[in-house]
DNA sequence: TGCATTTGACCCCC
DNA sequence: GGGGGTCAAATGCA
């Protein structure tokens, strides 16, 4: 187990290492690539000897009980490893079920998707003695869980690529949170009726459930704001009574909803807390936008991105759309600034993922 | 000025 | 009648 552990700590200081030298291999895509792997395939190590290992249950707990200890930051660490990850294998939409078993899904990633017609599971607002009512749009209607930014405001919901416009909360019998209801900011413009209802679970309130109701249609005019749902929803939707929501598996994102989440969700100023945070969340929505969609995204990609970005004259995000503007790239340009380069403090967030843990690198250190 | 959010009131279903 | 869903005026923001 000291053995799993020093290489999870192995792997840290390969990344504060990255971060430290990044300036300096910003114009060498070769080296970044290199070193990136080889953080992945620490971690992977790791990864693999507790998920094959025979005592597995025991030793997550022991892991579990190292990470607590070290508090958020080596949370942090993790979630980073899961973007690194990402990089490289770019598995899918960010919004999938992570590849990872639900008991490594620290990152709060995990999402569900919960037919509406057998939703037992729900929070007090259902679970309670009352009947559910069903009124009409209430066939089509999906329910999916997704997690909350554990850092940051979490009073936020959740992205899913499109963009709402919230019309109404309440709050609603029995449940600690308020419900919040979204349209589609489209509705009168394309007539899009798709609508969905957000609310946090009272008993994990990092759990956002989101009802989704009827289908957008605004994709399907010639001057849609979206593009449409790929096929694979549909393949989905053959496989299941109630299709998933199309934003679950392939969120076409506005202009607005990729500024607006950029600039006010997950990503804190430096100045606040004087950290700066950046949930999976966004990052993984970040490498998807840009290397999803099957597109052959790659660390290479990501590495020449990189370089690009070094040289300077970007400007801020462009507010692409899907498949359909040419800069596709800023927003992980941005991703890397936020993640490597945010202000001049020397406090970024690399730091505040490595920080603590960099003690116990040390301490593991001293001890071979 | 236009768009988004807030919030009290109203409507409708159970 | 109660509660969830929606409307629309007021307000805020860029």
């Amino acid at each position: 187990m000291d053995e799993t552990i020093a290489t999870v700590l192995y792997g840290c200081k390969l990344g504060k290492e990255l971060e430290a030298n990044l300036p300096s291999w910003a114009n060498q895509p070769a080296v970044l690539l290199s070193k990136t792997e080889q953080i992945l395939t620490v971690f992977n190590n790791v990864k693999e000897r507790l998920m094959s290992h025979h005592q597995q249950q025991q030793q997550q707990q022991v892991v579990q009980e190292w990470l607590s200890s070290s508090a958020a930051t080596s949370h942090q660490a993790l979630e980073l490893f899961h973007v690194a990850e990402n990089m490289l294998d770019h598995r899918g939409p960010a919004f999938a079920v992570h590849g990872m078993p639900p008991e490594n899904d620290q990152m709060g990633l995990q999402q569900q998707v919960v037919d509406a017609s057998h939703d037992s599971s729900r929070g007090a607002a259902s679970s309670s003695s009352q009947r559910q009512r069903r009124r009409m749009g209430d066939t089509d209607r999906r329910i999916v869980r997704l997690a909350a930014p554990r850092m940051g405001n979490l009073e936020l919901p959740p992205e899913d690529g499109y963009t709402w416009r919230k019309y109404g909360q309440k709050e609603i019998l029995g449940s600690r949170f308020p419900r919040a209801y979204y349209r589609c900011t489209h509705q009168k413009l394309y007539l899009c009726p798709a609508k969905k209802q957000v609310q946090r679970l009272d008993d994990d309130p990092y759990v956002f459930e989101v009802t989704y109701r009827s289908q957008h249609t605004c994709y399907m005019s010639a001057t849609a704001p979206t593009v449409p749902p790929p096929s694979v929803e549909d393949i989905t939707h053959q496989a299941t009574t109630t299709p998933p929501p199309a934003p679950l598996l392939l969120p076409p994102p506005t202009s607005a909803s990729l500024s607006g989440h950029w600039l006010s969700m997950d990503i804190k100023p430096q100045g606040e807390a004087g950290t700066s945070t950046i949930t999976p969340f966004y990052i993984e929505r970040c490498l998807y936008r840009n290397f999803g969609h099957g597109t052959g995204g790659s660390l290479a990609s990501i590495c020449n991105v990189v370089t690009a970005a070094s040289g300077g004259g970007s400007a801020g995000p462009s507010g692409c759309r899907y498949g359909r503007e040419v800069d596709h790239y800023q927003p992980v340009v941005d991703m890397a600034d936020a993640m490597f380069n945010s202000g001049s403090s020397s406090n970024t967030s690399m730091d505040v993922i490595f920080s603590s843990i960099d003690d116990k690198w040390d301490t593991a250190e001293k001890k071979e």
